[in-house]
RNA sequence: CGGGGCGUAGCGUAGUCCGGUUAGCGCGCCUGCUUUGGGAGCAGGAGGUCGCAGGUUCGAAUCCUGCCGCCCCGACCA
């Protein structure tokens, strides 16, 4: 491809309305261009790697005997209202104004009723289906560029089995693709069991890329994988151990004192000898929540632990329980349940609120002065905190979600009437699984992990071109003559040749191929020329060889042979 | 939906507080000449409903009201 008939409006600057890197430098590269809030066009060269991430997951999706089907964007509504999602989704769903129909965000429903009207025996199953398309969800706050859109493309595939033993089989085979797809795109990724979501299911894993730009915040530990949601994920704490010298409860007054680092600042003391309080509405009782210091409350782990409806107390009702606002709320004398987390766990010579607006006590020991007290694991999990499965580290983060795979179950052909008959003639509902991959997120991500302050940064799986040809000076016959016949001579040896014929200054060209990022640059100018040279640069670590032009081939073979 | 910010030429922006020339600058674009190994030089030129609508005023990019759009934080995220 001539650059100067291809459609790739790179910029110089950066766009005010981008943040996040891979959003940058996707605009600056002229790969994509937004129409509105999440909802972005693709131009050629963006495209053209859209393709290439797609192909990708279509092979590996075929490996495993997927097969690709395509589906309908608009569904009729009522299929959705059958399985109770136009309420699930509620203001998610796009919905048609001038007929009955809603634009699919994702493809159970369809994929089920097509089961539903031909996947009627055993042996009939297993199948693995998937598709490569648009899908479509009103995001409340379309962000990060393509990362979070309101229209994206994404790879689903559904499995359709006998049983849950038959279903483990697809979600191994699906999980196996997963891995060799990210592997093949060359992202770092690391896979977070997550909880059986809201869909239902048995099982569930997420495919995750570390990222600032993420929205998922993570828990993973380096040595030996574990990776949880930090919401629910489990730590080791070091337990901090009672004082030889017990205290008397004081009390102190501390004016305007509310937040702990205030406390702190105030009496001069550590927030590790601090006990938060919170008062939580569990089932209508109230219960307060002593952490130590800073440390957040894990409303997911509390709920485990309390059972049934919780939520935090408001303003007004914690006034009326404990006597004081937040700031100065304590567990003594606290009528309701009062529990604390494992780091306070029978600890001495605390300070917390005295429930007395302006007051805090000093000496508290949980152990002596709350005696009813109970003790569970309820903060978040922090970076530094030990992993539960090994003796190393948490480190906590932000993460993109590029995948995830579930074990639907039966929830869909239940809800469908998607039935087979065994062997004995009896009917199941068909035992599904739903396995989803995020297509622009994987070229979003891969860029995240992949760029440095010149511009992007392809591998050879993911490029859009494998060599970026430069030719120096277009007013040079020599130099353009020879430039055109590599551009022929590299093409006819099967490679991805983009050609950079503009009448532009040298260092402008320069700067376009290191912001488009293919993995190798030739360049062609009147010095190297007289010598019957071309130099050849790896874009990834800025090497630079002069080389023979008799054999830039085997050169060329060889060093793209080292490239990943 | 709550909080914050922004909207001036294709892109980046100054001017807005304190109303008053022809709305300025850089990049990009067009023409010509020069230039061609790290975002060229000179000369000339085109391009603006100052987000939209209303209001105040002799006069509005600037003040007031309403709306729309975009970004960020939060909430939300089968």
């Amino acid at each position: 491809m001539k650059l100067s008939k291809y459609f790739v409006p790179t910029l110089k600057e950066v766009p005010a309305d981008a943040t996040v890197k891979s959003h940058i430098l996707m605009l600056r590269s002229g790969m994509i261009r937004m129409v509105s809030a999440g909802i972005y066009s693709f131009l050629p060269l963006g495209y053209k790697v859209l393709r290439k991430v797609s192909q990708i997951v279509r092979e590996e999706m075929d490996a495993i005997g997927g097969q690709e089907f395509h589906l309908p964007a608009i569904n009729p509504k009522e299929i959705w209202e059958q399985t109770g999602r136009v309420e699930a989704f509620g203001d998610i769903l796009f919905h048609i104004k001038n007929r009955d129909y809603v634009l699919a965000p994702t493809h159970e429903e369809i994929i089920t009723f097509h089961a539903k009207n031909v996947v009627k025996s055993y042996k009939d199953m297993p199948q693995i289906w998937y598709q490569i398309q648009t899908k479509f969800r009103n995001e409340p706050r379309p962000r990060s560029g393509v990362i979070r859109g309101r229209q994206f493309l994404m790879k689903d595939a559904y499995t359709l089995d006998v049983s849950y033993e038959a279903l483990d089989i697809a979600y191994s085979l699906n999980d196996k693709a997963y891995r060799n797809i990210f592997d093949r795109c060359g992202l770092d990724y690391f896979v977070v069991g997550a909880s059986s979501g809201a869909m239902g299911g048995t099982g569930s894993e997420e495919f995750m890329v570390k990222s600032d730009a993420g929205e998922d915040s993570v828990a993973h530990c380096g040595s030996c994988g574990y990776a949880a949601n930090a919401e629910v994920a489990a730590s080791k704490v070091d337990a901090i151990v009672r004082e030889k010298d017990g205290k008397e409860i004081y009390d102190i007054h501390t004016p305007n004192v509310r937040t702990i680092d205030e406390l702190c600042e105030f009496l001069k003391i550590d927030e590790t000898v601090c006990a938060k309080s919170r008062v939580y509405i569990n089932d209508g009782k109230a219960v307060l929540v002593l952490m130590q210091g800073n440390d957040d409350v894990n409303e997911s782990k509390l709920t485990k632990v309390l059972g049934g409806n919780v939520r935090p107390g408001h303003p007004e009702e914690l006034l009326k329980i404990t006597g004081a606002d937040a700031g100065s709320i304590g567990p003594i004398d606290f009528k309701g349940r009062v529990i604390a987390d494992l780091k306070l766990n029978d600890r001495n010579n605390l300070f917390s609120g005295a429930n007395k607006n302006n007051y805090h006590i000093g000496g508290l020991d949980l152990k002596r002065d709350v005696t009813k007290i109970e003790y569970a694991d309820l903060r978040i999990a922090q970076s530094g905190d030990g992993c539960t499965k090994c003796d190393n580290k948490l480190e906590v983060f932000t993460a993109i979600e590029l995948g995830h795979i579930f074990k639907l179950g039966t929830k869909y052909s239940e809800a469908l009437g998607a039935m087979y008959l065994d062997e004995k003639g009896e009917e199941h509902p068909i035992v599904m699984g739903s396995y989803g991959i995020g297509v622009e997120r994987i070229m979003a991500c891969y860029i995240e992990q992949n760029y440095d302050d010149k511009g992007l940064i392809w591998n050879k799986a993911l490029a859009p071109f494998d060599v970026h040809l430069i030719a120096l000076n277009m007013k040079k016959d020599a130099i353009v003559s020879m430039a055109e016949k590599l551009f022929s001579d590299l093409q006819k040896e099967g490679y991805e040749v983009l050609f950079d014929d503009r009448d532009a200054a040298a260092g402008f060209k320069f700067n376009d191929a290191d912001l488009l990022g293919m993995p190798i640059q030739i360049v062609v100018g009147e010095r190297k020329l007289k010598e019957n040279k071309c130099e050849v640069t790896v874009r990834a670590t800025g090497e630079r060889f002069d080389v023979e032009l008799s054999e830039l081939n085997s050169k060329l073979k060889d060093l793209i042979d080292t490239l990943k």
